[in-house]
DNA sequence: ATTTGTGAATGTCTTCACAGCC
DNA sequence: GGCTGTGAAGACATTCACAAAT
């Protein structure tokens, strides 16, 4: 009988590393949709089709959560989804509050993707005084001020932020000093945070721009062929 | 004398890796604040710190463009940004449709951001029947079935994809069909697209959920710890 | 004196290719 | 026979540290 730390299992390796955590979601959709699909079990290649990853790092992957699958057969759908959805914090739900109600706060507030993947907007806070108690998505938009109560009354550790640029940076410190440890930032300006706080940017500009850039580089080179 | 290929000086390496290519919009932005607040001149360690990044990563994605700096000055930030901006693409603008005018396409659609940065959404597409006629962000809301006579016309090669997940596949092969070299993904599903056509994908689920990841180990070596 | 531009070193991620197991 | 799990190789990205330039 061998030592446990807790009631499960130490996973043997330790430390998943992040491209890996970033891809585990998407294997997780992918295994939902063949689960549903009534598929009972898969190989890699049929799961990284899926997934649309190269086999070879799909399995490398998952073999930093554990050994899951059976040589010869493949993966059991159903197993290996619980074995994702635990290593990724899936089996719990995590509340989360969204700063700035403009287009875009309103946007992810109704998000129905939400739920499904174990993430639950509580509550909605914008500065500007008009939007201050008007109802979206079901929730009651609540004043800036209310921040740090908000987020210690419910727990909170995850927010996002989508208010403008200029307004992120104070919102963020708001949030951090209120005991918020994972941001997700939405507004175009890089957040200075404290070690121990983690950042998530996305850049809706920034994403289109890139494809530019690959767009631009196609037409050159079509131009200098031509 | 030198060779030149055509009228402008080509870059010296070629092909900027894309690591670089993702942060170089970064840099633009900080450049465009410095200009503004009236900065005439700015070290790699100035400009690092507004972007974010390390100061050697900052200098290395710079040389990929070009020696654009004065060793024991810095960089002239009006060149330094005329010289980021053509890198990037964004002495034009680009023309982009959105297909899908639900919570998401319409904050797009509304997103103040893409003008500045060479961005003009151009049309917008659903396949809503209660949606098509209606305006939103001052666009008529057209048809599905028009969108590859809307991407021949207007000559359109990048294309946002903000349906569910169930229409996005379909959509992307029409895009691409009509001449769409360039899509922006939001739909959570794979898309299958030929080899020479470029897909970005942006999952808010999929942010969250590796925030989430991130969150749970710190809950759990808390918990060991205590 | 100061700061760039860059070879070299280090670290990280991906892919290959096959031993090991069913 | 077929498929997983993984060591080893390769590709790519980051960071260091310093020579070259003003």
């Amino acid at each position: 009988m061998t030592i446990l730390r807790n009631d499960r299992t130490v996973p043997p390796g330790r430390e998943v590393p992040d491209a890996t955590v970033a891809r585990l979601p998407v294997y997780l959709r992918a295994l939902n949709a063949l689960a549903e699909a009534g598929t009972p079990t898969c190989s890699s290649v049929d799961l990284a089709a899926a997934a649309g990853v190269n086999p070879a790092k799909l399995r490398k992957d998952l073999s930093h959560l554990g050994s899951y699958g059976t040589r010869g057969v493949g993966y059991d759908v159903e197993h290996l989804r619980h074995e994702v959805a635990r290593a990724i914090g899936q089996t719990q739900d995590w509340d989360v509050v969204i700063v700035g109600v403009g287009h875009l706060g309103t946007a992810l507030s109704s998000y129905q993707g939400f739920s499904t993947r174990g993430i639950r907007i509580v509550a909605l806070v914008d500065a500007d005084p008009t939007r201050i108690g008007t109802t979206v998505a079901g929730l009651e938009v609540e004043p800036v001020d209310r921040l740090p109560a908000i987020v210690a009354e419910r727990g909170i550790r995850i927010a996002v932020v989508a208010t403008p640029g200029a307004a992120a940076q104070e919102v963020a410190d708001v949030l951090v000093a209120a005991g918020v440890t994972s941001i997700l930032n939405f507004a175009p300006a890089h957040l200075e945070v404290p070690n121990g706080v983690d950042v998530r940017k996305v850049d809706l500009s920034i994403e289109l721009q890139i494809l530019a850039y690959h767009q631009q580089r196609r037409a050159d080179e079509t131009e200098a062929t031509a």
